[in-house]
DNA sequence: CAGCATCCGACTGGATACTG
DNA sequence: CAGTATCCAGTCGGATGCTG
């Protein structure tokens, strides 16, 4: 079973997807071949810092794919990899989770929101 | 296509299940309902504070349940909600990943930084 | 075009001490 | 026992300006 095995192996691991921009960046490069400036337009809010922080970090870790011409003005797009494949269907499951679960975890928000307000205004009961 | 679905939605999911402790009590809980000092004993490096706001977290998104008994001292146990089980499958399908591809990712994290050593120190070669 | 450098406020999380 | 309160260093990330 998993439980036997290093939790902390199982976060650090975590830790390749899960930074705010990682799975948005994954997500527009699952379906193609994009340039920085692609990303960058497509992804809303994202600054060109995160996104080449994103990027570099995405590389390092041989999820995606960095190609730069050789050309003036440069030019650099971004594909996923062989591995980056690989980490597909693992979000995807993560991804259907979120579909089929998410309202109830706002629905579970408001009722904890609300009876915390209860507990600090106890006045008009 | 998940492609057509937000994927700010979907990224807000992530944050349910990826902040650095959750996982390890996810992981705890999964097995078998324990008290708060368990937790705190099992989880290495975890403080008080950070156990009491990833599991006040997780009861407010619904996905573990906490079980006062009025006695004193007072005793405080956790397990999952029947949300929370149903994460159970996704994070195993992840947990899957990384200990079919973390080593390549750590492989490819060695290989990126040695390139980068040698563009810093193109000396030796 | 595709970044890098810098500044800086905000938030995070650890250590420690205290409490019903 | 199961937390809360406070302090504080470190990190994150946004804004802005510069460059090959």
């Amino acid at each position: 079973m998993y439980q036997e095995e290093s939790p902390c192996h199982y976060r650090r691991a975590l830790e390749v997807v899960s930074s705010k921009w990682t799975v948005l960046v994954f997500y527009e490069l699952e379906q193609e071949t994009l340039r920085y400036s692609n990303l960058l337009q497509r992804i809303e809010g994202i600054t060109k810092k995160m996104l080449t922080q994103t990027l570099r970090q995405l590389e390092r870790d041989g999820l995606v794919h960095r190609h730069e011409y050789e050309t003036v003005p440069p030019a650099v797009d971004y594909s996923l990899t062989s591995l980056g494949l690989t980490l597909i269907e693992p979000m995807r499951v993560l991804h259907r989770w979120t579909d089929a679960h998410y309202d109830s975890v706002l629905e579970s928000r408001r009722k904890f929101d609300s009876a915390q307000e209860h507990q600090n205004n106890p006045k008009k009961n």
